[in-house]
DNA sequence: TTAATAATGATAATCATTATCAATAAGAAA
DNA sequence: TTTCTTATTGATAATGATTATCATTATTAA
């Protein structure tokens, strides 16, 4: 679904336009809105952050948008284990911003590292080339979590 | 929560009664179920397979129980994008079963992956204790996951 | 056996996410 | 620009997975 008439590589990060997308008033707001925080927001917090400064803007808009900007891959979706989907501007796995997470199952609290980053991105991606080739599978993103007890929590 | 009394060295994979829970009938039941299948069960599958057997066992305590297996490492929980959680019992970081995934965003099929674990595994283990460190964390689990189109979805 | 407590299951409640649908906004064509 | 066509939006209702409640039953300890 990333591009609307089913041409183009799918799944590339790009910008709306170029997928056949119109780049509203509400859908750059969210954008801006994700892209102003490092926190792992929402729906929800999302939209009550866009609320702040468009109030017209519902809450269906903003799980509409960020449902086509992952699929478009601008943005990942994680699941944290709280019952909700959390977002996160996607900068492509050699961004700057590319970072994996630490997830504390005691009190939910999530740790992003960068530490050791490049070697499992090096890993990843030589493991993605064999898998590719082995399911014949399109590999667009990864995912790794660490799961286990804050500081806190332990 | 995985030992009742709050001691113990909590996240451990071990036996019930270990923990200090009561190996009841339907708690072995969902087990067996588990065990006996490759399938990602929901907790709505896992309960209609428990039911075949044990008309008696309830959607409630399918639930309860998947949770407390959870809790105390014998089984994992994923997420794949479905809305509903999958449940896959745990052999261990090392243990024979142990496995990756990867998800298709188009049809959601899931596939299971063993190759290249060993490597993947051993980065994970530094990386676990380099992080450990740094952040005071104590890790109990991971979970790669990769994301992408299957043969068919391309 | 009995007492104390944990576990169960039917039911209702919760709550994140989706579907619906009329109203509006954006881009294309004239 | 003005009109036309279609995409987007937002209020509302519906869905559906998961949880909370609570009286009943099963399990262990005494």
């Amino acid at each position: 679904m990333p591009w609307k008439d089913g041409t183009g590589p799918p799944w590339l990060q790009g910008k709306f336009k170029g997928c056949g997308y119109r780049l509203t008033v509400p859908r750059q707001a969210i954008l801006d809105v994700l892209n102003s925080t490092t926190e792992h927001l929402s729906a929800e917090d999302t939209y009550l952050k866009v609320h702040k400064v468009h109030p017209a803007i519902g809450l269906t808009t903003v799980y509409r948008t960020l449902e086509l900007l992952v699929q478009t891959g601008m943005v990942f979706k994680f699941d944290f284990g709280d019952g909700r989907a959390r977002y996160e501007l996607s900068e492509g796995p050699k961004g700057i911003g590319h970072h994996h997470h630490l997830v504390c199952t005691g009190c939910g609290r999530i740790i992003d590292y960068t530490d050791f980053i490049d070697e499992e991105v090096e890993l990843l991606k030589r493991t993605e080339k064999g898998l590719s080739k082995k399911y014949n599978f399109k590999i667009t993103n990864h995912m790794i979590q660490f799961h286990g007890l804050c500081e806190k929590c332990q």
